[in-house]
DNA sequence: GACCAGGCACATC
DNA sequence: GATGTGCATGGT
């Protein structure tokens, strides 16, 4: 029996071997990461993929240009990722808070610490804990361990984590069973959504997963 | 036609 | 503080 700690660790050398290299964050620049993180909020990447290639096909992707750009526009051009008037308000408020508080200049944005960066994105409405760790950690590179919907189903259905666990707790666990490395911080929380699209939908039996195969192999008890 | 996707804010109890 | 609901397109 090994700990939930050790799980987590061997977890990822699992799936490293199984699915190899993700390379996320596929984005030309941080401002369109960032703009990615919010186009797919409950969204298939398929989906923001389509809207931000419309919105790279009309404008560079600039503060400046998205401050201009009336809301509606907006809302039409991103229409293909969902939820398309509540996003474009999310990028109109992400960009009003990046030149209030930075001249609009992402360089002096992420001049800022960690903790207090975090804390000043989640006071942007729109962004929550996930879209602010994703911000750091895939546009940025900071240690920050990003939690989704299948991280949480993932590792609550291989019992490493407990059904009631919150969104920190399920972060300060990995954070705690991992190096500070943003490169795997990055590459992990990939395979885990890669994992969970393949093998741990929400209702379907996690038929053929390689973390529940690997572990019996290694007589690990789950 | 039902179900789901790389969430979040807000109302209500 | 827990639980429910609206937001919305496009693929399976």
């Amino acid at each position: 029996m090994i700990s939930n700690l050790e799980k987590i660790r061997e977890f990822y050398h699992i799936l490293f071997n199984h699915y190899g290299l993700q390379n996320w964050w596929p984005a030309d620049s941080k401002f369109e990461c960032i703009l990615g993180t919010i186009l797919t909020q409950n969204t298939s990447w398929t989906n923001a993929a389509r809207a931000i290639s419309n919105l790279k096909s009309e404008m560079r992707l600039t503060a400046d240009n998205l401050d201009k750009i009336p809301l509606d526009q907006l809302a039409g051009m991103i229409r293909p990722a969902g939820y398309y008037n509540q996003k474009a308000i999310k990028i109109k408020h992400f960009v009003h808070f990046l030149n209030e508080n930075f001249s609009g200049d992402l360089d002096i944005m992420f001049d800022t610490e960690t903790a207090e960066l975090r804390e000043k994105l989640l006071g942007i409405k729109g962004i929550g804990p996930e879209t602010a760790d994703s911000i750091l950690l895939y546009a940025d590179d900071r240690t920050v361990f990003v939690v989704d919907k299948y991280t949480y189903r993932i590792l609550s259905r291989h019992m490493v984590i407990p059904e009631d666990s919150d969104y920190s707790e399920i972060q300060e666990t990995f954070m705690q069973a991992l190096e500070e490395d943003s490169t795997v911080f990055n590459e992990y929380h990939a395979l885990l959504v890669r994992l969970g699209k393949e093998h741990c939908r929400k209702k379907a039996i996690c038929h053929g997963c390689p973390l529940e195969y690997d572990l019996r192999e290694k007589n690990i008890e789950l």
